[in-house]
RNA sequence: GGAGAGGUGCCUGAGUGGCCGAAAGGGCCGGUUUGCUAAACCGUUGUACGGACUUAAAUCUGUACCGAGGGUUCGAAUCCCUCCCUCUCCGCCA
């Protein structure tokens, strides 16, 4: 959520910004202030009113003390015509504040200056590249074909049990999941990451809070019984560690770390790009959070870009880091890197990885701040990235290390793996 | 799931209808005293949204907030209802 304090110091500035996100609606911003004018109208002659309904109780109350209830009793029915007026500028206001709100969370993020102008994936840009991809062997086939010739997946007994979309891992390919999982947190841990196993399901107040609410509820498995919502990604329980907290300064920066499921409708998503691995609705994830101090939020997303680049470095696997162009971010992030692995059979570059800084976004809403050195209560800036998603990795090391007769590991992963190969 | 006890400021904890934004103690911060430190003493110490004044800050001022949301009342931390959470016991259970 913006903070409508920047949007009235420059509307102008924010609706040019709104633009470049691919956000149609400016005259939102219009509708806000004039809403936000009404309110502080609203608020002012509630509070007046309410000051006098005050302040009359409490002459009743030395009236009744002293005895005298004639006078007691005129009083009472001022109060009583006092309140008849503020009934109607209470609802107002309600109606007022509500509306809003509403206007208010329809705001997507501003997008940081350096965000590439465009609309559509194409026009993301490359940053970088690194890795060597592959010369597969003749004969060599996609991820789909490899589980099934070594039996570590089985989508068919996944969908029996659940539905479809829904991997059922089995032998090697369970082994090799849990070693990643092992490998990536190791590897965080190792950065300086706080390690956290939060609760997979979450409450409405949490997916409010990092953006899921409102919009998104059609992508998140929802518990009817409970009111819970099935995590899309850790970034939600993790980031509510900190809801409604005032950090000290000096803890800052925060930085966690959290494996776990990540439960996904994917309502919409059709087409070849679903095949295998490539996206499906249970996925397992270990997810970077920090929170940090507004002045240092860019330099610690050059950071953690630099760690995940760092961890797919040690996998060998090919990758680029692009940066999302203003049509392609999500609606909380101000810039995201999005890094991808070349799956050398499919000849297709996968998504594995988005780091994101969400600035102010997620801890205005989450109310995340910390005290200044003049006292001032200040919003911490907020980021999140995968480290890594695992179903894409996997596709990947299985296609790019193939062999005529087992899929060779990097050795990164054999200590883990406790084996240098799939066979 | 059943029974009971609770949820108050940074912490402990008092407060059963007005004098309570809230006693007391502790902590924190500022000051005095003091070779230094400690101790003692004095003072200050919440958040949000408004308003006045101001270039701004400071200051003054209004309203709301004692788990959340409703209700009763001229007036609610206090009474009533619903929900959430914590603790104890019982039940069930990996």
């Amino acid at each position: 959520m913006l903070q409508l304090q920047v949007l009235r110091q420059n509307p102008e500035v924010v609706k040019g910004r709104l633009i470049v996100k691919h956000f149609a609606e400016t005259q939102i911003v219009d509708t806000i202030i004039a809403l936000d004018d009404e309110r502080k109208k609203l608020q002012l002659d509630f509070d007046n009113n309410q000051a006098k309904v005050n302040s009359t109780s409490k002459e009743i109350g030395g009236l009744m003390a002293k005895g005298q209830k004639e006078q007691a009793e005129a009083k009472k029915q001022e109060v009583a015509a006092l309140k008849s007026t503020l009934q109607p500028i209470i609802e107002k206001l309600a109606i007022v504040e509500k509306q809003l709100q509403e206007e208010l969370v329809k705001l997507p993020n501003l997008p940081s200056p350096i965000v590439p102008i465009g609309k559509t994936p194409a026009e993301n840009v490359v940053v970088r590249e690194g890795g060597i991809k592959p010369t597969l062997p003749a004969g060599s086939v996609p991820h789909w074909d490899l589980i099934k010739k070594y039996d570590i997946v089985d989508f068919e007994t996944g969908a029996k049990i659940t539905g479809s979309g829904f991997a059922l891992f089995k032998g090697q390919g369970a082994k090799l999941q849990r070693s990643l999982i092992q490998y990536f947190l190791d590897f965080n841990t190792a950065a300086g990451y706080t390690e956290y196993h939060p609760p997979f399901m979450v409450n409405e107040a949490s997916a409010y809070g990092t953006g899921q609410l409102p919009d998104k509820e059609g992508q998140m498995y929802f518990i009817q019984e409970d009111k819970f919502y099935m995590i899309p990604t850790s970034e939600v329980p993790v980031t509510n560690i900190y809801r409604d907290v005032m950090v000290k300064e000096e803890n800052l920066p925060i930085r966690m770390t959290a494996y776990s499921p990540c439960f996904r409708r994917e309502a919409g998503s059709f087409g070849k790009d679903v095949r295998g691995l490539n996206r499906v609705h249970q996925f397992e994830k270990v997810e970077l959070v920090q929170i940090v101090h507004p002045d240092k939020s860019y330099e610690v997303l050059d950071e953690m870009v630099t760690h995940v680049e760092k961890l797919l470095n040690t996998l060998e696997l090919p990758y680029r880091i692009l940066r999302l162009c203003g049509g392609d971010m999500s609606f909380a992030s101000a810039l995201t890197y999005d890094f991808e692995v070349y799956s050398a059979a499919q000849e297709k570059w996968l998504e594995v990885s988005s780091v994101s800084n969400f600035e102010s976004f997620q801890s205005n809403r989450m109310k995340i701040r910390y005290k200044d050195s003049n006292g001032k209560s200040q919003l911490v800036h907020t980021l999140n990235g995968s480290s890594l998603a695992l179903p894409r990795i996997i596709a990947c090391l299985l296609e790019n290390n193939q062999t005529p007769g087992e899929i060779n590991l990097p050795p990164v992963l054999h200590n883990y793996f406790r084996d240098s190969s799939i066979s």
